[in-house]
DNA sequence: CATGAATGAGGTTTCATTCAT
DNA sequence: TATGAATGAAACCTCATTCAT
C-alpha cells in the first residue's frame, strides 16, 4: 500500500540520512511516490513522522498491556519476566524502527506522544503489579513508572550503542534484574515500613 | 562574558520555542549580540548546540565521577547512594538545560557524545563498584552500563514528564532502590553461579 | 524554456549590474521565476555562471573548428580570413554576451575552462594551418596559441572598449592582416632557417 | 612599510585564495597587521585592490613609454624588438602580480582603469611609429591599439597558461614576429593604396 | 488520483566596516 | 596609531507546500 510505502520510506530515510536531512521530496522519492503523493495522505511532514512514532509506540505499548493482561495473578518473578519479554521483543521487532524514532521523538507534540503513550502501559503495569500474591506495593504507580522508564533507558542505550548480536538474551535477564530486584526493593520498604510480608524467590544470605 | 551569554541564550530559546525553532539570530538576540558576534564564537549553529551539550554532559559525567572516586572501598549502600545523590543534583542543579538538551541530544554526531561521555561515568562506575567490601560482580562494565542507562532513562522521564515540586527528594530514594535491588540481584546472581561470598545490607527474608 | 530565460537573465543582469553586483535573486526575478525554479537547474550561482560561460565558449570554438575544418588545404590567406571572420562573427553575434562574461571568466575553475575550450580552437587551427599549400610552419602548436591569444586579446580590447558601430568590417580586415602578418613572418623564419619554400601572397619589396 | 606590505599580502592572498576568497581581514593577517590598520591606509577594499592594479599598469605603461621615447627614429624592427622587450619585461618581472591582477581588472572601474592606462601606452606607440624612416602607417592610433592589445591577449594567456620557464626568451621572439609581421602588412596596405614606398627588414620571396 | 515544476519565506552564514580601548 | 570584537545588511540556498496538468 502506498501509505505504508511511504511510513517504511520515511524511517529506511531516518536512518540512512538522519531527521534534519529528512526532506519530504526525499521520502516520497524513496517510497517511489511523487511528492505530491505523499501529501495526499498525509497534510504535513509533522503529520508524517507524528504518525509513524505513533505506530511504533503503540506496537510498544499494545505489547506490555497484552503481557499485563495475560499475567495478572502470577507471581512477580513470572511477570517481570514477561513484560522484560513483551517490551525487549516490541523494541527489537524492528530495532531500526526503535532506533530511526528516538530522532523524531525530541519535538515537543512528540515527547507529549512517548509520555501519553508510556502512560498506558505504566497504568497495565500498575494493573498487574496489584494482583501480585507475593508482594505488595506502596505506590504502584510511580512504580511502574520508574520500571518502564528505567527499561526504555536501558533500550534507548543499548540501541544507540549499536546492540551486539546476541546482546538480547542476555538483556532480557539483565532486563529481569533490574525490574525484579526495584520491585522487591520496593516491596521490601513496604514491608519494613507496615509490616506486610513479602515472600521473594531471590534470597540473599550472609555467610 | 559574550560567549556564556551566547550558550545560556541558546537554553533560553531552546526551552522558550523548541530545538526546531531555534535560529541562529533568536539566540543571538536574546544573547543581546548581534549575529555576527555568535559566529565569531561559534563556527556554526550545529557548533553551537554541540559545544552547550558537551558542556552539560561533562558536567554530569564529572560529578558522577567525583563521586566514584570518593566512595571507594565503601559498602555498595554507601556507593549507590552517593552516585544517585551526585547524578540527581547534577540534572537537577540546572533541570532547565537538562531538559532543553534532550531535543539537542537527538542528532547524529550528539548521541556519540552522549554515549562517549556516558562511557566515561560508566567507566568511573565499575572502577568503584570493583572496590565494594561487600559484593562482587561478574561483568562490572555491562552491569555499569545498565546503572547509568536505567538511571538516565528514569531522569529523563521524569524531567521531561514535569517534575512535580519536591519530587527530587523521593526520586533520589527511588533511584537508590532501583540500582541498589538491581546490583544486589546482579551480586547474587553471582554468588550461586560460582559461589562468592554476598554480604547484603538489604536483607529479604520469607517468613 | 525556464533554463533559457534564466541563463539569458544571467547575461542581462551581468551587462546591467556588473558581475559583483549579480545575485541569485536578481537573476531570477530578471527571468521572471522565483529563486527556488533557478535552484532547480542549477545547483548553485558558481554553476550558472559557469554553465553561461561554457555555452559561449563553446560557440565561439565551435565556430572556429568549423571555419577551419572548411579550408583544410586552401591558401593562407583564405585561411586567415575564414577563422578570423568566423571568431569576429561568433563574438559579436551577441557581443553583449562576449563583454558580460569577461568578468565571468576571471575565476579560477573559469579561467581553466576558458584555457581548455582555447586550447580545442587551437588545434583546429593547427590541424588547418598544417595543410597550406603556400606556407611551411615549425611548431604549429605554438603558432597557432600565438594567434588565437593575440585575436583574442583584440577582440576583448575591442569589445570593453565599446566598439564603434561599423568597427567590425574594419576590425576583421585589421585581424586578418595580424594574423597573416604574423603567420608569414613565422613561415619566412622558418623558411630561413631550414630551406624550405615559403609562397605568400603579400609581398613586401624595397624599391 | 606598512602600506607596500598590505599591497604585497594583496597579491599573495589573490594568488593563493582567489579574488572571491579574497577579504580584508585576510589580507590584513598575511601582511601581519589588523584590519583596523588596513583601513587607515585604504578606505575600502575596492579602493586597495585598484590602488594595486594601478600601481602594476603603471608599471608597465611607463616601461612602454620609455621603451618608445628611447626609440624614436629607429628602424621598425628596432622599435618593435624594444617595446616587445620592453612589455614582456614589465609582466614578467612579477609575473605573480601580472596573474593576481587578471582576477581584479574584470570589475567595472577597473576595465576602465585597464583601458586607460592601455591608452597611454598607445599613444606612446603611435608617436613612436610616426617616427619609423622605413615605414608609413595610416590610422597610427588603431594600429597601435590592436599592437597592444594583441601583445596583452598573448601575454594573459600565457600567464594564466602556467608559462614554462624559458619561455620568456621565445616569447619576445614570437611577440616581436607577430608585432612586426603586423606593422609590415598594414604598411604594405598602406604602400599598396597610396603608394608610399616601405622598406622592410623582412623579405619573403617566392623561388 | 498522481505528478513534479514552481514558489518564496526564512534560515544560515559571510564579511566590509566601525570605534572604543 | 594600532587593535580586533562587534556589527548587521545582505547573500546564498533549502524545502515544505501547492496546483495546473
Amino acid at each position: 500500500m502506498t501509505v505504508e510505502a511511504i511510513s517504511e520510506a520515511t524511517i529506511q530515510v531516518l536512518l540512512s540520512v538522519g531527521a534534519d536531512q529528512l526532506t519530504t521530496t526525499r521520502v516520497a522519492e524513496r517510497a517511489g511516490v511523487s511528492v505530491g503523493t505523499l501529501y495526499q495522505y498525509f497534510p504535513n511532514k509533522h503529520a508524517l513522522l507524528f504518525s509513524v512514532l505513533q505506530l511504533h509506540l503503540n506496537r510498544v505499548a499494545d505489547a506490555v498491556e497484552r503481557a499485563c493482561r495475560e499475567n495478572r495473578g502470577e507471581r512477580l518473578a513470572t511477570m517481570v519476566e514477561a513484560v522484560v519479554r513483551a517490551f525487549v521483543d516490541a523494541k527489537m521487532a524492528r530495532s531500526d524502527i526503535s532506533m530511526a524514532l528516538y530522532a523524531v521523538a525530541a519535538g515537543r507534540e512528540e515527547a507529549a506522544l512517548v509520555k501519553k503513550t508510556g502512560k498506558r502501559a505504566q497504568v497495565a503495569l500498575a494493573s498487574m503489579l496489584a494482583t501480585a500474591p507475593d508482594a505488595v506495593f506502596d505506590d504502584l504507580s510511580f512504580t511502574s513508572f520508574l520500571v518502564f522508564s528505567a527499561m526504555g533507558g536501558v533500550m534507548r542505550a543499548i540501541l544507540e550503542g549499536g546492540a551486539p548480536p546476541g546482546m538480547v538474551r542476555s538483556l532480557r535477564k539483565q532486563l529481569g534484574l533490574l525490574c525484579r530486584g526495584f520491585l522487591i526493593s520496593v516491596a521490601a520498604e513496604v514491608g519494613r515500613n507496615g509490616g506486610a510480608v513479602v515472600d521473594v524467590t531471590t534470597r540473599v544470605t550472609t555467610p
